[in-house]
DNA sequence: TTGTAGGCGTTATCAT
DNA sequence: ATGATAACGCCTACAA
């Protein structure tokens, strides 16, 4: 239409400037008349990087991960990569099946929030970079993005100790999980450390499975006086199950949570948690992806622990 | 390395019946051997659907977008499509540049909450099919899944208007936005119906400017005892200025909200308001695309309204 | 049952 | 300053 061959369509649209200018006007117009676009698959066939970054998490509608994802989402448009994302429910088979996907289609890299179980799986992909976050993955090294579970669960099982309590238990999500494994391992180092007897409940995977935990941990002889809530959703959980039962926080049950929310500050009593920096994570995650992909790093898996925090507010008895 | 032509492989790729064996067994071996894997892209190249669906949403981490999103997902999934996300952050020249990129990138269907301001840019794009969800287009028709903001609006203020409140105030986003627009409609339809004056201040975008506005309200020399907030970003910020305040809800401002979200039974007062059903809300966006890419249906443009419910819990006054 | 030869849309190389 | 051509990895006639 512009009565040009295609290469001359390429430097048009490559902006090369040894097209003389009106050439290069008829292209534009010939562009603009035919809706033409450049195909951008057609132009990573020919080995140039597609510019995709994948990203895996476990559940798109927890705000911890929703955090995360808005986190990454904005270092890749800052470094104009598109996203893919992929939920995996926590199921390595659907992780897995993502992944497989995600490397025939090129992405460049690939973020992870990996399910429990054997990742060794990877080992058969090797050209397309990987980094972890939230978790490490079993079997198979990575570059990996942690907060500090353990710590932060020993503080805030320490500041409930220092309230008084005695039977104060931990209400968890999966044990197969690394985060709950990790924050179990803090609560029970805390609690043998005053001489106390660790009380561990299964609560997850949902919020209703905690409340369920939650009401029956509340109607066995000896009930906890005090509970540490592991995740933001086993959080919720354990509200409604001390709601249910008509029992007031902190003076009926004291609570303490780890992974902060928007709202915690809103609920009354104001809810005493541990924050994890959700944006902060995604944020290294993307970078150190980011950093493989524009070749400024090479070598080894880099593994970063970022600080928790203590958030002193009312449902542990303070105030 | 199986000593056969890529057209034998490419057969074993598709399960071709007629490759021996034997043959099959070979190709599979040298695959697993090299890592092989079939490139995505390529096969797009040659004119198949890429398989790919973009998502425009304003914010992944409003519960609201973020639920849409994941019912998105779980039908993409299901339907063996990709999600590529992209974040418009309520920008119209954002959300613009990221469906040039998707389209350059051939998904094959686009899934949009289009920002507010004038969409007539999308008439270029004619081979991709496009659902609008939570609001229509300005200056372009498309497929659009809505829920009922004016009758939902108009409700729940008439419910505060039953409790006898007379001073309403509605606490709404951007004014641009056609939900707020819509939402300020019902009200104004519920006030003017029973003889009261409208008092309308914009709170949005943020939590943090809603919380703002709610604090220079109070102020006033005749502040409302009712408060509309048009959206839960709204009505969070509104929650928090009462509460920096130091009046009770709903004896010092009685409250409801539109979208309901997890906490709203959790807080004290538990909350009123208007639900709308954020996962229908994708699941049906998504449905009306995948029915375009599958060739089930063709022709206009099909509008989708789904109902919103009142769940009157305790801030209105009620109880 | 298998191989050969295009062609998808782009870019790079080499001519002109 | 522009065009012809090969190549990226795949699929599909068509040929053998």
């Amino acid at each position: 239409m512009a009565h040009v061959s295609t290469s001359t369509v390429s430097r048009v649209l490559n902006d090369d400037p040894k097209v003389r200018p009106a050439t290069a006007e008829r292209v534009r117009a010939a562009m603009k008349r035919l809706g033409y676009r450049p195909n951008e698959i057609a132009r990573s066939l020919r080995g140039f990087p597609s510019r995709t970054i994948g990203l895996i998490i476990a559940d798109i509608s927890n705000p911890f991960y929703a955090d995360c994802a808005k986190a990454v989402e904005e270092i890749a448009r800052q470094n104009q990569y598109l996203l893919v994302l992929c939920v995996s429910d926590e199921m390595l088979d659907t992780e897995r099946e993502h992944v497989e996907l995600l490397v025939q289609r090129r992405v460049d890299g690939l973020l992870l929030v990996p399910s429990a179980g054997d990742h060794s799986y990877l080992r058969t992909i090797t050209d397309v970079p990987l980094v972890a976050f939230d978790r490490p993955m079993h079997g198979e090294t990575s570059d990996v993005v942690l907060v500090q579970n353990r710590v932060g669960a020993r503080h805030i099982t320490e500041h409930l100790i220092e309230h008084g309590h005695e039977r104060i238990a931990c209400v968890g999500d999966d044990e197969a999980l690394y985060t709950t494994q990790e924050r179990l391992i803090g609560y029970r180092a805390a609690m043998r450390a005053a001489g106390l007897e660790p009380i561990y409940r299964r609560g997850g995977p949902t919020t209703a499975t905690a409340r369920a935990t939650m009401r029956e941990l509340l109607a066995e002889p000896h009930p906890p006086t005090a509970v540490f809530a592991a995740n933001n959703l086993i959080m919720v959980g354990v509200l409604h199950a001390i709601d249910d039962a008509g029992l007031r926080v902190p003076d009926d049950v004291a609570l303490a949570g780890f992974d902060d929310f928007e709202l915690a500050g809103l609920l009354r009593p104001r809810l005493t948690v541990v924050r994890q920096p959700a944006g902060l994570l995604g944020e290294c995650a993307a970078t150190l992806l980011l950093e493989r992909l524009e070749a400024k790093r090479d070598g080894p898996p880099k593994k970063k622990v970022l600080p928790t925090e203590l958030v002193i507010r009312e449902s542990c008895g303070c105030r």
